[in-house]
DNA sequence: AGAAAACATGATCGTTGATTCATGTTTCAC
DNA sequence: GTGAAACATGAATCAACGATCATGTTTTCT
């Protein structure tokens, strides 16, 4: 596998991005082995060389897919985080965020899964930059007195579990358009717990 | 691909198990696409035609290995919750089960989740199998008033997709031994919620 | 023991699909 | 406007590997 440059021209930028868009939609759908480099290129009216001046591989662009995946949940939900009244209001906005975007782009949600097995080193820092952020977030939030203390190491394991699992059942299965809805449920149960008064 | 039969003798028996035992190591190493019928045939110290008598082909066997696994964690949460003394004990057992699972058959572990690519009859199946149950036993819950009304479909989902997480990053990457440790702190959270009192 | 069914073998077959590269076209700096 | 660099093409290559099957061995049943 020959090394890929960056492009430098207009045309390099676009062709590039038009790769990457064709092999999200075929990725998300067939996976990444049913996948071929001929249907993507396909979809993205290319010859099957040109994906190979942009990217080393059908690898490379895979891992490529996940990455800007990470670059979208870290910007997107940071934002909707950003104007949160307290905490668990920064729970409820964060998961609203990441549901919201399992629903725009259910392809770039299968992808970052399967590169659990495809590209594992993206997969594990994927979880763990944002594992980081998450916990500092709840250590500020434990000594600011906004949540009970606890390890905050595995609660954010714990609720990025939470999320992962509730997009794939209820967006990516069930087309739940009524995202507020879960979200309020799975809320409840982060704010107060399961146990009866 | 061939229909495969059931295996009439004891050696049969032997064959197919041995075959299987096999199989789960290398899915669970390699992964489905990198683990070859030859490795598996190898490894089971047989021909590769061999595997064709038992299961009809490199995909079936691997189905099988979920249907395995989703055998087990039935049996053994199953079983760890039958004493419990409430929902809430019943959360901490069945947690602790299904964490060890994971530490004792990771492999199998690593196949459910690549079957969300590679069989997704059976992940769903698995997965919709558990929440049925689950869910039944957050409505007994409820009603005994043991735990506080909720969407008990949104929490049992929720809870799995803690529990699948903190699997894979405190048992299978992290390799920690000490479980329990684990489930407390998730168990806290569950049982309480994060709110400051 | 003898026959039939079940099981085991492994070399061969056939397909698939990622990657390459020689040739042609477009862009852009000067 | 011109030349060099960048970009585009798609047919050919090549290795990998799942599956098969004709032949041989073992088990079972009576």
């Amino acid at each position: 596998m020959a090394i890929a440059t960056k492009p430098r021209t207009k045309r390099g930028e676009q062709r590039r991005a038009e790769i990457l868009a064709a092999a999200e939609q075929v990725f998300g759908t067939k996976g990444y082995s049913d996948a071929s480099v001929a249907e993507i290129t396909t979809v993205a009216r290319t010859a099957q060389g040109t994906l190979y001046i942009y990217f080393s591989g059908k690898d490379e662009i895979f891992t490529e897919l996940v990455r800007e995946m990470g670059r979208m949940t870290r910007a997107k939900v940071g934002r909707a985080v950003a104007g949160a009244s307290g905490r668990l209001d920064a729970e409820r906005r964060g998961l609203a965020a990441f549901l919201r975007i399992a629903a725009e782009r259910p392809a770039l949600y299968r992808i970052v899964e399967e590169a659990r097995f495809v590209a594992p080193e993206a997969y594990r820092s994927y979880f763990e930059d944002f594992a980081r952020a998450y916990r500092l977030h709840l250590d500020e939030a434990v000594a600011e007195g906004g949540i009970r203390p606890g390890d905050n190491e595995v609660r954010a394991w714990a609720l990025m579990g939470m999320a992962k699992t509730l997009g794939e059942r209820f967006i990516l299965w069930g087309r739940e358009t009524d995202i507020d809805r879960i979200v309020d449920h799975a809320i409840d149960m982060i704010d107060h717990g399961l146990r009866a008064k």
